[in-house]
DNA sequence: ACGGTGACTAACC
DNA sequence: CGGTTAGCCACCG
């Protein structure tokens, strides 16, 4: 029964593992399972995402996963994630909310 | 085995 | 700040 893929199950770990009010660049994510793939992880997302926080996965300028800003926005508010709003909308705050395990 | 693709990143202008 | 280019890695048919 084993999935079969070591790097969905990490990823999908590493995302359940961010805390509420913290979140993590998809290349910290994928440093934190061992790879760089970046990509890859936000196709986990794109696939598995539904059964994890994956708004607690952000670009690395801070903003949300493309084609879901929105709905991230209204997950980041409810659980008070550290905002800055700039002139290219609204992105969030990595100096202080980027989890560092 | 191979090419195309993507919820990405960094560098450059 | 923004638009573009190239590099990166894992998944799918």
């Amino acid at each position: 029964m084993n999935s079969g893929d070591d790097f969905t199950e990490r990823v999908l770990a590493v995302v359940e593992d961010i805390p509420a009010g913290r979140v993590m660049t998809y290349g910290d994510v994928a440093a934190a399972v061992g790879s760089r793939a970046a990509r890859a992880v936000g196709r986990t997302m794109a696939h598995f995402g539904h059964e994890v926080p994956w708004w607690r996965v952000v670009r690395a300028s801070g903003h949300p996963a493309t084609g879901h800003e929105a709905r991230a926005l209204e997950h980041f508010r409810e659980e008070g994630t550290p905002l800055v709003d700039g002139a290219a909308g609204i992105r969030v705050d990595l100096a202080a909310a980027r989890y560092r395990p």
